[in-house]
DNA sequence: TGATTCTGCGTTACCGGTAACATTTCCAAA
DNA sequence: TTTGGAAATGTTACCGGTAACGCAGAATCA
């Protein structure tokens, strides 16, 4: 038995018609009528004929429909959520993910970008702005879309889709003031790693400073953002400085991993000490009050990319700067 | 300026060989001189080459390195660390990571499949056991390396890398069991979906009724588990049945969201209920008591099951089952 | 009625690599 | 010096589609 599968040109032999007219029913180019639109349609069917993609995108230069995706990771936090956003409407419009992941190693990075660029995508989706060098110089040479997502980037390369986190960390410092909030704590983590929650934390410091109150004593951990960073960035926060009143945490994980350890230390909150997260986890449901916390549309940012890329492949106009809005969420810990 | 990329032909011209030595090199496939490769490596690194993966998938049927990876969600659970560790290891042999996620429909599986296959892919790395018969057949006739992952398939397609979730859920409830629990819940999530967490509640039942116990009262919801699930599914249960003594979550997210209901309705854990999940989730350690779960190492199944997709392309022998062990902890909630 | 456009389809060349086979170079052994 | 064979390199054909162009016949127009 052959193994092989079906080729357009035995597609085109069964039907009777040339390769050329085949493949222009297969991609419905016009140009052909209904009467032999029908009978390659049922020879493809009948012979169960797969498209060779490879094929197909090799020879046109425009027909690739992979498009990479590079972010930090996928479990924790919230791109997981933002990858299967992008993933679903990817799909949507007939393109394929090709995902990379690079835990904040600018080298992973560029050696990703390269494999990535070898397949000819139609276009790229990357995390964050700060990129090396190289990086840099490989995504000018190649002009291919690209749409920089999470970190709002109003210079953007090609298109940005993202949050204002410097916003984001700006409403909450107001809101922590508001609330009386003086002697005031800040928990990280990747603390090593440029962009991300970074600017959240300088829009924070920034209300606090505008109101003349004095900055936050911060704590920055090293290693990605999980409760049990918060859990122990909690504890040494607070055994550095015991008379803080509040914490604003990097993430709802990090939150809610401070708060046990805030309550198992005999601390009331919002009484004795607030709370307060980012990012709208699912997490945060499990606590009995409501976390005070921004929320995010996660999913909003990877449709949005992934519209925005689709749009920028096919030519049609983008807005090259899309803010996806969030929300303060007042909640209970504060 | 010509924006197109430099093709080998012209890393070859410059280095003043044929394209076929060129192609040698840069494949290190032997047969040429210290001098040559230099030369041409060189050229290559000078004139910025990115080599065409798509000419030589296409050229050669046995170059494409892309690898179709099939989950069912990537946020939430644990699918975003296997997915994570399997894109890891697949990097690391020079791979790359073609995504789908089927959110548990199967039409959407069929269609990834098809578009996915267009590819020429090197092998599929497929989550669950439960396929259509449209899919089936076409895995049937692409004769390509498949690696099943998560539920152990102990007659697999062509290799199986799970996890033995009967013997989770049996073992569990034999704990039960011992720790004196006689009134018996389960709660679960995604009751539409075969396969996933429906082999460990058959083993759970099974080791009960081995044991000449009734079986657990089940209360089963379509969403997909969460936090949000677990609560309402404990509170569901507990007003349908407010004499059970002990519940077995699907996960531990759900586990952990049964615990703050059961909390919040003045039950103390484990002294008026029993509270078990699965999986070791991150999310089990913001917990106060360490819970009772089933530790599952979801790095190994991504890295076993990649390691083993790899051997499988190159030809080496590759045991068809391989079992990823987990660990019951008794915790301190049951 | 002749000229022009449109419709439907075919022909040819090519995309950028790699497999298979052919050829040249070089060195050691006869 | 000749010669055999391995090492290094070159030649040719081809993978399966698509772009560009060509061409006959039908429809439309002046």
């Amino acid at each position: 038995m052959d193994k092989r599968k079906p080729s357009l040109a035995e597609v085109a032999d069964a039907a009777g018609v040339s390769k050329m007219t085949a493949s222009r029913v297969l991609r419905n180019s016009g140009r052909f009528s209904e009467e032999t639109r029908a009978r390659v349609m049922r020879e493809a069917s009948r012979l169960n004929y797969v498209p060779n993609r490879l094929a197909a995108a090799f020879a046109s230069d425009t027909a690739s429909t992979l498009v990479g995706v590079l972010v930090p990771r996928l479990s924790g936090g919230l791109f997981g959520q933002v990858v299967e956003a992008i993933d679903a409407t990817l799909t949507r419009f007939g393109f394929q993910t090709l995902i990379g992941t690079y835990e904040n190693r600018g080298d992973q990075e560029e050696a990703w970008l390269k494999s990535v660029l070898a397949w000819r995508p139609a276009g790229l989706i990357l995390t964050g702005r700060a990129r090396s060098e190289g990086t840099a110089a490989m995504l000018r040479s190649a002009t291919l879309p690209v749409v920089e997502i999470w970190d709002l980037n109003t210079r953007p390369l090609d298109v940005s889709v993202g949050i204002n986190h410097f916003d984001c960390g700006h409403e909450m410092g107001r809101l922590f003031l508001s609330r009386g909030r003086r002697r005031i704590g800040y928990t990280g983590a990747e603390a090593t790693a440029p962009g991300l929650g970074r600017a959240r934390f300088d829009g924070f410091q920034q209300a606090l400073q505008d109101a003349g109150a004095g900055p936050a004593v911060a704590e920055l951990l090293d290693d990605r953002p999980s409760f049990y960073q918060g859990h122990y960035g909690a504890q040494n926060l607070l055994s550095r400085c015991p008379d803080i009143d509040s914490i604003y945490f990097q993430n709802d994980e990090m939150a809610v991993g401070g708060m046990a350890y805030c309550q198992a230390a005999g601390l009331r909150i919002p009484d004795d000490i607030g709370i307060a997260g980012w990012g709208g986890m699912d997490v945060a449901t499990i606590i009995p009050r409501r976390l005070t916390t921004t929320n995010v549309s996660t999913r909003a940012v990877g449709r949005s990319a992934a519209e925005a890329l689709v749009s920028r492949v096919r030519g049609d106009p983008v807005r090259d700067v899309i803010e996806i809005r969030s929300n303060l969420m007042p909640g209970d810990t504060l």
